[in-house]
DNA sequence: CCCGGAAAGGTCAAAAAAAGTCAAAAAACA
DNA sequence: TGTTTTTTGACTTTTTTTGACCTTTCCGGG
């Protein structure tokens, strides 16, 4: 028998294969109840068989309503582009860095000039210098973020 | 099933967009009949989707034959982008605040949904969580800075 | 003219309805 | 047996919903 976590993953996964969606919203609560558990357990799978890195986003919402959603990356077998967010997570980024790697992007084509403006003036030394010595460490969180949205974007 | 809060949003909204109009008149009571809950609840969502930043003005009249009038804001030329820039640009802005101000951005125009997504993906909680404490000052230093760039991108 | 009641809308804080965090306990594994 | 993964539950935070009480305005009678 696979464990409690195992199946709840499975569960969810097969829901957007039948749906053929990449993006399932859930109830936390009910989740649990289908599998009679604590709901913090569901956070456990979603941390563990959803990261970022691996190719998942989730988002959610508190209170009352509240809910989350996984939304699945199109890349779920781009090994580099998990690499790259793995490498980027909970990590340090320089101006010049970000910029470097922004700049490629643009070569690239994967941002526009407009986008690579809006996001260079918002990873600015300026923009970021109530930060103080974490700057590196919103930066490198920031470009990661960009990179999910971008992700999430072109679909 | 969404929030009581978001259908009577829609509501509004839709009332609006019908119409053709920039503003509408409404009764608290009889809105809030349409909805069979209590009147504050009316009050609770003109404030966490009807603000100012969020593009939308509100005034009311008390006492008998009382009624409240919703205005949208439009944002018509440089100037005004001016004014709404310094009217917006505090020493800090929460999360919630700075994601109205974009909706309002995205609803008339300026910025398309890939510069919303992008924005507020780069200005969450998450991603400026290194920042800690000064959260909300850079936040609002981040968004100060992509105003200006728009602007200079020329909308 | 003044007053009091009725007919609005406003405020604020408590209750309810979610989801998140964290660390201890239990289970699985090597 | 020691380590890693999973499971659980007490406590926290966020958002929405509700209700009791407050203020403003209008109108009619004295």
């Amino acid at each position: 028998m696979s464990t409690l976590a195992s199946r709840i993953e499975r569960y969810i996964k097969d829901m957007m294969d039948a749906a053929d969606l990449n993006s399932v919203e859930l109830k936390r609560k009910d989740l649990a109840e289908v599998f009679s558990c604590v709901p913090s357990q569901i956070n456990y799978v979603l941390e563990t068989r959803f990261r970022d890195e691996q190719g998942y986003h989730v988002v959610s919402r508190r209170g009352a309503g509240g809910c989350f959603q996984i939304i699945r990356l199109e890349v779920t077998d781009d090994q580099e582009m998990k690499d790259l967010i793995a490498a980027v997570s909970g990590s340090e980024m320089s101006f010049r860095t970000a910029e470097g790697f922004l700049g490629r992007l643009l070569e690239e084509g994967v941002i526009n000039r407009g986008e690579y403006m809006l996001i260079t003036s918002m990873i600015s030394k300026e923009a970021l210098s109530a930060a103080g010595e974490r700057q590196d460490q919103v930066r490198a969180a920031m470009i990661k973020n960009v990179l999910i949205t971008l992700l999430r974007m072109d679909y």
